[in-house]
RNA sequence: GGGUCUAUGGCUCAGCCAGGUAGAGCACCGGACUCUUAAUCCGGCUGUCGAGGGUUCGAAUCCCUCUAGACCCGCCA
């Protein structure tokens, strides 16, 4: 095994790219810039999920490069799409504009120049932050520009065909009876209403009639309009299961990844791209979706959604790549508890990548390495960044909530755990902090404190109060324990308690200090009858 | 009805997609340090890798069958 060939960085992402190249070469296709493309959606609150389309879509990118050929890829917002479902926490006027083209809905927040526009920024913005470059493309202009005209012309030519194989390859019926084509009604602006019945060829028209129709659990009104839609001129769209292959071969797509909930559509397409419009269909890859954990309580508010922006108040972008790049196939229940996992994964591969920990199975090695390069996007820093336990981190962030950075970042230098304040160290102390604040799952425990506890705590209050600074703290609390007949251990757990509301925390002494001692005495008052 | 994924220590999972000595964290046990707790450090235990068959010099990993669970599709996009 030893003497294996290793393709790229020996990575799934690597095989991805070398079976594509293989493929197209089979196939005949110029290689001189092969576009891979993702699929934004503009609907709902871009998931983490929607990110990792798009981000594996790159990771090939950089796999194809790196295999010596030129590769860019399109992000695509499917902004003529009607919208369908009300996100959570979203105002109720958008329940007016159920059924219309999320890209001329008005933004709820203000700062786009439609809903649709709103959402696929927020995922841009992520891909921004994790430095992933594209070509951003919206439907809305693909389809004012009429660049999908011949595709939707060969299509609604050949719809009785695709009818019938959408309904051998998926079971659905509805188009051995209508056009796959969602015309935009004229009189009331919404798509999903609209029935297309019959395609007028000389004049590039689709004749519709606009009626009820129901949308996931709710009922859509439709006006009764009945008119034409000029296939040319962006006034509708293709279905879903015809429009991935006219747009694959408008834009030239040889890689396009998907989710195993668009399973069927991508079947039909491929068959509609190879059959019907004569052009072979891209190379694709499924992967699994990401599910929320089961079986923990997940509040539907829109803070514990995991998107991009979320997953940053805790983790740093690498933590992202990590968790996308490491494998594609596999269901994943996913939550923020998973991001100390992969921030202390990522520090171990870095390890591993500057040989400091030792892998003897030799291509092991050279797959974690690459994997490595990738979450790095293939530019490799020179030097390790620092290494801090998150764990440990989490742990600190728990007990230092006031004047935290400073006290954690001295801390860690008292463990001897790093040398020197790093500003990427401050980085993280903040990070876990976030995480330690979001998620806090110490136990409250209920404070009993009994007649010899009190007179103990009085007595340290009256020390922590006088002048002067006790030399030994730590010992003058055992010694008031043992004074009032209080088992030390209750009494150390007790302080814990009042102090941190666990039962169990740092070395108390030099953690008094460090609050400050008046403080503490303060707060120990308060449980003093 | 169609399809996909998952099953590995007490718990949560990694390793599987490019076969080469079964791993981590937590939990647990022991030790070091501390006149106490915690933290930290060192050491240790825990496995018919869901069941059965096949390929192979060699299988947790590849192939087939089965069992159990989860999810997706069969509205729509």
């Amino acid at each position: 095994m030893y003497d294996q060939n290793v393709i790229g960085k020996g990575t799934w992402i690597d095989k991805l790219a070398f079976e594509l190249v293989e493929r197209e070469k089979s196939i005949g296709r110029k290689l001189d810039l092969i576009w891979v493309e993702s699929g934004l959606g503009a609907s709902g609150i871009p998931h983490i999920g929607s990110l990792g389309d798009a981000v594996r879509a790159f990771g090939v990118k950089l796999a194809l490069e790196n295999l010596g050929y030129k590769s860019e890829l399109i992000a695509y917002s499917d902004d003529l799409d009607g919208l369908r479902k009300i996100p959570e926490g979203f105002p109720d006027w958008l329940n007016e504009h159920l059924g219309k083209r999320v890209s001329s809905i008005p933004d709820p927040f203000d700062c786009h120049d439609s809903y649709g526009m709103h959402m696929s920024s927020l995922l841009l913005e992520g891909l921004d932050e994790l430095e992933i470059k594209y070509d951003f493309r919206r439907a809305k202009d693909t389809y004012e520009n009429g660049l999908l005209k011949d595709q939707i012309h060969t299509i609604l030519i050949n719809s009785k065909k695709i009818g019938a194989k959408v309904s051998e390859l998926s079971g659905q019926e509805k188009y051995q009876t209508v056009l796959p084509y969602f015309a935009v009604c004229e009189n009331c602006d919404k798509l999903y209403t609209t029935e297309s019945f019959e395609y007028l060829l000389d004049e590039k028209k689709v004749k519709y009639r606009c009626q009820d129709a129901t949308i996931g659990s709710n009922v859509v009104k439709g006006c009764r309009y009945e008119g034409e839609s000029d296939i040319t001129k962006g006034l509708g769209k293709l279905a879903w299961k015809v429009e991935f292959a006219a747009r694959w071969q408008a834009f030239d797509v040889r890689f396009e990844a998907y989710g195993k909930d668009i399973m069927d559509s991508v079947k039909v397409n491929d068959w509609v791209a190879d059959e019907i419009l004569k052009y072979p269909h891209p190379h694709h890859v499924r992967y699994e979706m990401f599910l929320d954990k089961g079986g923990k309580k997940i509040s539907k508010s829109l803070g514990n959604v995991v998107t991009s922006q979320n997953w940053l108040k805790y983790g740093t972008p690498k933590s992202i790549l990590l968790l996308l790049y490491k494998r594609i196939t596999g269901a994943r229940e996913l939550g923020f508890e998973d991001v100390p996992y992969l921030m202390d994964e990522y520090n171990e591969l870095e390890d591993i990548y500057f040989g400091k920990i030792k892998i003897d199975n030799k291509a092991k090695e050279i797959k974690l390495k690459g994997l490595y390069e990738y979450v790095n996007l293939l530019k490799i820093p020179k030097n390790p960044s620092p290494h801090v336990s998150y764990r440990l981190l989490i742990e600190l962030g728990n007990i230092f909530k006031e004047e935290r950075n400073n006290r954690i970042m001295k801390k860690l230098l008292d463990y001897g755990v790093i040398k020197n304040e790093e500003p990427g160290i401050n980085e993280l102390i903040t990070l876990a902090g976030n995480f330690a604040d979001d998620f806090d799952q110490r136990e409250k425990l209920e404070l009993l404190i009994d007649k010899n506890t009190e007179k103990g705590l009085a007595d340290l209050v009256e020390v922590l109060d006088s002048d002067k600074e006790p030399e030994d703290l730590q010992n003058v609390i055992y010694q008031i324990a043992k004074k009032n007949e209080i088992p030390p251990k209750d009494f150390f757990k007790t302080l814990y308690q009042i102090i941190l509301g666990t039962s169990r925390g740092p070395k108390i002494g030099p953690f008094i200090e460090d609050i400050g001692r008046n403080k503490i005495a303060k707060t120990l008052r308060n449980h003093i009858q």
